[in-house]
DNA sequence: TGGAAAACATACTGGATGGTATGTACAATA
DNA sequence: TATTGTACATACCATCCAGTATGTTTTCCA
């Protein structure tokens, strides 16, 4: 009897049509902001029908929050806690994934922005279950920022006396505002510049 | 005959009443985005109707780029392009406008955001004809930065060696990114760790 | 001063959209 | 294998909301 991972092509798998839901409410969100995204362009885009997504979610809201706690934590998990935990030159990565955002990224990242930020900005001003998981998320980004310039800081490649803490505030907030930036202009010439701009203030916090 | 300004009070002044739609209408984005904008709210807010809102607007694309145009284009005048003008030692007035965001631009600076910013983030990927003139409003801003910064240059108050251009254009993005960070954790304390980061960095570019 | 245009007010429409009620096929369990 | 709950599909509703049609009042000016 072969496993129903295997063969359960197109047969009924309510973990994989829940999944597909959250990435096209993903996608979605990301392209028209969480209240301009539209259910039925949802349902439509998974094959599925209303049906399907008021079985998996409550509501509309519940889908966005699940979008953030399913989806976009594993982004950023994926691009950047996770290297930055396992790296030996934690500072060298932030710098590397500065300059080569685009490649890294996609060129989503020029046209729409930052998923992350974008849905902030929206929605934290509004809807408190939103900005409270976003918070977190952000609490965790930036924790694992300064845990890295700490890291590069005891190996000698950072000054004493930078403090890490409000520096990591300081380069996540920059960073979104470059991606913002370079969304507005839809230029990646932009990116580059404004990421130049902050691998410069990087540069100034090494160790002569 | 009394001149009509004065006397006017109640009754028609075409010029007052557009006005009050477009305060109103910037209210409604600042707090909602343009897209969660009501235009029965903002008719509702200026006690007038929705003849009046259609009389001086033919719908709300362009209601809303005239708030650009007229309101958020004033603000950005005010707050910024003139004061760095006008004074002689403009890279003060930017570290100490970044300083006293909060006590110059009241807290809705804080629970809200940048209005410029937030609409723009909304909007760029969605409406050409937003992304245009913010993004014009953008250039103008950031090169009234860049004069600046090079006056300050000439004057001997930053290094020689700083490309003021790249300067502006990062400044920008930071600042917008610290106001972005500090409304997403709803936390005037956020601003100021932030703020303080921004003008580190323009501390360190000063003539030692 | 009369008439026309501007400056509003009132009442309504139509489509979009979040959500629901109900039906059916499938899958596990007993 | 009968049964029960899960996993969907189908059809529909109610409301919100941008926009319109039309009426009324004020202002301007010839």
């Amino acid at each position: 009897m072969p496993t129903p991972e295997i063969t359960a092509r197109s047969e009924r798998n309510p973990d994989r049509t829940r999944r597909a839901i959250l990435e096209a409410a993903f996608q979605e969100i990301y392209r028209n902001g969480f209240q301009g995204m539209r259910l039925d362009d949802v349902v439509a885009a998974t094959g599925l029908t209303k049906g399907a997504l008021y079985h998996h979610f409550p509501n509309k809201q519940a889908l966005g929050y699940a979008v953030v706690d399913e989806i976009i934590r594993d982004i950023i998990k994926q691009a950047w806690l996770e290297p930055l935990a396992s790296d030996q030159n934690p500072l060298a990565v932030i710098i590397h994934f500065i300059g080569h955002m685009e490649t890294l990224m996609g060129s989503d990242i020029v046209t729409l922005g930052c998923p992350m930020n974008n849905l902030a900005q929206e929605m934290s001003p509004l809807d408190e279950g939103f900005r409270s998981r976003l918070d977190q998320l952000y609490q965790e980004w930036r924790g694992s920022i300064q845990t890295a310039l700490e890291r590069s800081q005891q190996a000698g490649i950072i000054r004493a006396e930078v403090d890490c803490s409000k520096t990591a505030t300081f380069v996540l907030a920059a960073l979104s505002g470059c991606v913002g930036a370079a969304k507005n202009a839809q230029s990646s010439e932009q990116l580059q510049i404004c990421g130049s701009g902050l691998i410069d203030y990087l540069e100034s916090i090494r160790q002569a």
